[in-house]
DNA sequence: GAAGTCATGTAAACGGTTACATGATTTT
DNA sequence: AAAATCATGTAACCGTTTACATGACTTC
C-alpha cells in the first residue's frame, strides 16, 4: 500500500508515542503546520486506513472519562517508517503571495514598498512565534534543529526585505 | 467579482504585453513557478472568465499561420492589477518534505544524514537553474529582484543543511 | 513523411480545507 | 448554568495536477 504525505506525519507523531487523532492535530498545529501542514479531514480517515493496514494500532478504551481512541505504532509501521526516512525527499512546494506582487509589482510600482514592509513582517511574526515555541524548552533534538532552521530562515527573508527596500527607497530618490 | 490567484498571475503577465495562454504558460514555467505555479487546467478557463468579466480582451486574430488567441489587458483590467498589487499578501505556504523527514529523524537518526544531503543539493540544483536564468540577462526590476531572492534563499537553505550536516556528524563521533 | 513543437482545451482524479454536526466533560 | 474545550467524524467544496484529445504548422 502506497502511503500518503499525511500517514507519514501520523507515522512520525506517534514514534514519539501513543496518540488520538486529537493529540495529533494539535501538536500538528504548533509544529509541522509550517512546513507541513494536516487538517482533521485528514487525520480520521487516515487513521483508520492505517489501522486496518496493521501500521497502527488502537489502544484499549480509556478507564472512564471522555472518549477517546488512542494508537500506538505497530512493529509494521515502525518499519515502514523507517523505510520513509530512509528515501529521497519528494515534495518542495512554495507559495509567497508577496513574491508574486513584487515580481510583478513594475505594473504599480508605488506598491512595491508596502508589499515588502508586509513580507517583512510576516517573517517576523513567525520568527517570534518559533522563539516562544523554543522558550518552552519542548522541543529537542532533530525536531529543534527544524526550528532554528524555520527562526533563521525567517530571519533571513525579513531581512531581505528590509534590504530590499532599502534599495528600493534610495533608487526612487535617485530617480 | 472575486478573482482567483492565477487571474491575478494573467493579468500580472498581460501586464508585460500581449500574450496567448500558451506564452502565459510557457512564462510561469520559468519564473513564478518556483513561488506560484500554475497549469493549463487553470490558465486557459481563466482566460475565458476575465475575457467574458472585461479586465482582457482577445486580440483580433492572426493573419495565417497558426491558429492563437493572443489577450491584452483592458483599461478596467490593469485597475484590477493595480488593486491587487496594493492590497496586503495574503498566502504563504511551505511544503518542505526534507524537513518533515528531518523533524522525525528520531525514529532513524541514520537516516538524517542522507535527508540534509538530498535537501542540500536539491537548493543547489535550484540555485545553478536560477543562475542560469540569470545569465540570459532577460530579467529585469523587480523580476530581477524576485530572482535574486530566490538564488540568495536556496544558498542560504544549501548552506544550512551544509551546517547542520557537519553538527551532525561532529556529535555523532563524540558519542 | 516523420518528428517536433505550437496551441487550445477538457475530464478525471487528488489532496486538502472548511464548515458543520454531535456530544461528553471540565472549568468558570 | 454557561462557556470552554476535548474529541470524533463527515460532506461539500476548491484549487490544482495529470492525462488525454485534437490538430495545425514547422523542421529535419
Amino acid at each position: 500500500m502506497e502511503l500518503s504525505p499525511t500517514a507519514h506525519v501520523i507515522l512520525g507523531m506517534l514514534s514519539w508515542g501513543p496518540k488520538s487523532g486529537y493529540d495529533v492535530k494539535a501538536i500538528v498545529d504548533n509544529s509541522t503546520r509550517f512546513f507541513w501542514a494536516a487538517s482533521y479531514g485528514q487525520i480520521y480517515p487516515e487513521l483508520r486506513k492505517l489501522a486496518e493496514a496493521g501500521l497502527i494500532e488502537a489502544e484499549a478504551g480509556p478507564e472512564g472519562g471522555r472518549r477517546r481512541t488512542v494508537y500506538r505504532l505497530s512493529p509494521t509501521g515502525h518499519e515502514r517508517l523507517r523505510e520513509w526516512l530512509s528515501a529521497e525527499p519528494e515534495t518542495y512546494e512554495l507559495r509567497d503571495d508577496g513574491l508574486l506582487r513584487l515580481f510583478f509589482a513594475a505594473a504599480a510600482p508605488d506598491t512595491a514598498a508596502g508589499t515588502l514592509a508586509s513580507k517583512r513582517h510576516y517573517h517576523e511574526g513567525l520568527v517570534e512565534q518559533f522563539r516562544e515555541i523554543e522558550a518552552t524548552g519542548k522541543p529537542e533534538g532533530f525536531a529543534l534543529a527544524v526550528l532554528h532552521y524555520g527562526i533563521e530562515m525567517n530571519e533571513w527573508a525579513a531581512a531581505w526585505c528590509a534590504r530590499a527596500a532599502a534599495d528600493l527607497e534610495s533608487a526612487t530618490r535617485a530617480a
